[in-house]
DNA sequence: TTTTATGCAAAGTTTTTGCAGCTGC
DNA sequence: GCAGCTGCAAAAACTTTGCATAAAA
């Protein structure tokens, strides 16, 4: 806990950015860890303007402080993989549960072997698989 | 070429819905396979309406003939992978550019793999590597 | 003919911007 | 104190909607 609020500090900093009461805002909302679409963003951070919180999602992007997570036609805000975030989802298409998946070395070895064929440097990365879950696969049969 | 427009014909009846103008002409401009953001698509349908261009892709996409691809705030549209090859995206995050890569069967035995551990039914999947592509290293270095 | 889709124009959302004043360092 | 941020308010960008007309089946 600690150690984040640090870490966010640290990569601010090394940015040359202030560590402003706004974006503390907007970074403590984040730190419940269920990821936030905008308004809801927003409305987790009183007193922060909507103009505000935009400029500090758009930083804390552009600093990998955060991510987007697409999921159908909304997007939501969460923290990154340095924030121990590091994790895709199986999306259940029967009950709209998201399952977390854990790290696999395998699948990104595979990933940075084909990025690598396109001379393209990899910063990031989302893997999401759509499918039934098992409490869904055992409820329909 | 005549199969694809067969198979589009097709699945638009199957659903009840009519092959019109405006979306042979939606259809016709992704048809070129490279992602279009919806002011491109509108531009590159002459004589469509906006709101034509909105609601074809509306159906479309829950017919599965396209999906939308994310990045940034914004998004674009391509044919869905019964319309060509199955592959995921590669965007350059300086220029916004998107580079498709190909299939690859061990990255998707691994999926494969990891969604069995969690007794989850793959139907779908959907890869995207943020990074920098191989212009912009040179333009920036 | 009768149902479905389109264009147009207007309204609703979401995101960005300019700028004067406030804050963090 | 100064550069960098913020709030505010307004604009721009993006998307959806209602309805009369036109086009498909």
């Amino acid at each position: 806990m600690i150690a984040k609020n640090t870490l966010f500090a640290t990569i601010l900093r090394e940015n040359g950015s202030s560590v402003t009461a706004s974006r503390k805002a907007v970074f403590t909302a984040l730190e419940v860890g269920e990821p936030l679409g905008m308004n809801e963003l927003v409305q987790r951070c009183p007193g922060i303007d909507r103009a505000s919180v935009y400029r500090s999602v758009a930083l804390f992007e552009e600093l990998g402080i955060v991510r987007r997570l697409y999921s159908g036609w909304k997007y939501k805000i969460e923290l990154s993989d340095r924030f121990g975030n590091h994790h895709h989802h199986a999306t259940c298409s029967s009950c709209g549960r998201v399952v977390p998946l854990e790290e696999d070395s395998e699948l990104e070895e595979s990933l940075r072997r084909i990025a690598e064929r396109h001379a393209f440097t990899i910063t990031g990365h989302e893997i999401e698989l759509t499918g039934i879950c098992e409490e869904c696969k055992k409820r329909i049969a």
